[in-house]
DNA sequence: TTTATTAATTAACAATATGTTATTTGTTAA
DNA sequence: TTAACAAATAACATATTGTTAATTAATAAA
């Protein structure tokens, strides 16, 4: 018996299928405020959320409308949900390129009225400019970023919080434990950058600690130095810049200083 | 509008949905062989494979027959995949209450010959015991367990190549990072076995120094020694025990030493 | 021009932690 | 008794960290 007779034996029909496939995207950004030149910003890591309108774009009424939510939509026929994310996210932020990751689905009955709904949850990290720019270009939309803490008193559609949940604890320990956070820095960077964007989601001291981290950075395998180069963005004494190198890093806790 | 509205108005039909919904599980064991009494044991990784058998339950061709596979298959209207993945779990080797984690979701258009296919990835871990067990229980069905070299030489169905090679990613750094490293050690273990666990999915020599370890193990904030608990196990002499506590931890890529 | 200011950098050094090799211990089995 | 051997401890040179202090290179105010 081959596999094509076998597939012609299938019936598609015989299980009961989903209603809807979407993917949602808990989209990053860090916010930095330079108080004054010369001095490292203050950094705040934010979460982009839309307002559910009245009416959808065929002019029916909208479910859960009025509520803030994730962006997203639904996963066309001939798209992987990944690339639907991706698709969403230029079409509400315009920007393409950028980095877009998995982090669960979220399929439990009942988590959307309108039947049997499975979503992706992907998160994507926007450098802030990208964001400004948005939201000069569609100023009527309802697009709002949220500090982490701002999230906890927002009325969210559907299972929205326990999305946003997952996800500030997945790019939590991302942070930490992979090289994304280059994602939110130029290409090359200070030392007290790089701390800086770190600091949103940890206080550990070895991390707070202005010398013990220009002197680690220093020796990170990850992390190259770029020769010679140096920038006033953060202090009035020229500061030097480093960059990520492509080295994969895995570390584990069983080795790791407590 | 209220949401009850909204919700009349809102016609499931309108939108292509998936053809199928499924769960799959990566199932891993640490298989140790004990070469002799008072010796630590060899330990392991390996994976369970099912061969997909000619005909299906009812009797109908089977799609990809004769193919290793992930366990797994449909999930029903009223669970999540999460849920079914438990379920698949427990017809397959009769164990629950184990530890499953979901990693990923796989719908690729075209991974499947019969549509539109979605499915979630999960891995599980279960103690060898287990499986031993199942295995006797049902010794005609083909059911292997490889370790994770043996694996690149088999012929697997859909695109589980792709999805056991994740697998074997996300259980390496969840081995290092986190401490699920339990779930294949009795609740109370010596150093040596912790060792040994570890040593299947690393090579770090911080890890693989017999004395660097031993020390290491007694400072760890998530680890507690068992006092004056003590096995013969692994030694002629009685060697200390030691449990993990429910300390939650995240250590960062930027404090660690290399 | 001089001086105050400040982030970055370097220095200094005690306190910890690690890598390594050697020694001791507690037990079994010959 | 004694050999064997994993575990445990010791010993110590080396490396890393936490901390506080000093220095540097620039700006901006006086």
């Amino acid at each position: 018996m081959s596999n094509q007779d076998a597939l012609q034996q299938y019936e598609v029909s015989k299980y009961r299928t989903p209603d809807g496939y979407t993917s949602d995207i808990a989209v990053f950004t860090i916010v930095s405020e330079q108080i004054e030149i010369y001095k490292p910003s203050k950094m705040t890591m934010k979460l982009m959320l839309i307002k559910r309108s009245e009416f959808n774009s065929e002019g029916s009424p909208n479910i859960e409308a009025g509520k803030w939510a994730l962006p997203g939509g639904f996963v066309d026929e001939n798209e992987s949900g990944f690339e639907a994310a991706k698709r969403e996210l230029e079409e509400e932020t315009g920007v393409s390129g950028i980095h877009i990751k998995h982090f669960g689905s979220y399929d439990t009955p009942g988590r959307d009225p309108r039947g049997w709904m499975i979503t992706n949850a992907h998160y994507a990290i926007v450098p802030q400019e990208y964001l400004a720019q948005r939201k000069a270009n569609d100023d009527a939309a309802e697009v709002e970023l949220f500090s982490l803490e701002e999230l906890s008193g927002l009325k969210l559609a559907f299972d929205h919080k326990d999305i946003i949940d997952d996800a500030i604890e997945v790019i939590t320990n991302d942070l930490l434990q992979t090289t994304v956070a280059k994602k939110f820095l130029p290409e090359q960077f200070t030392y007290s950058e790089l701390q800086s964007v770190l600091m949103t989601v940890t206080d550990d001291p070895a991390i707070m600690s202005g010398e013990a981290f220009a002197r680690k950075v220093k020796t990170l395998p990850f992390i190259n130095e770029v020769e010679g180069k140096k920038t006033s963005r953060t202090s009035k004494r020229p500061t030097q810049l480093y960059q990520f190198n492509d080295m994969k890093v895995v570390k584990s806790i069983y080795t790791a200083r407590y």
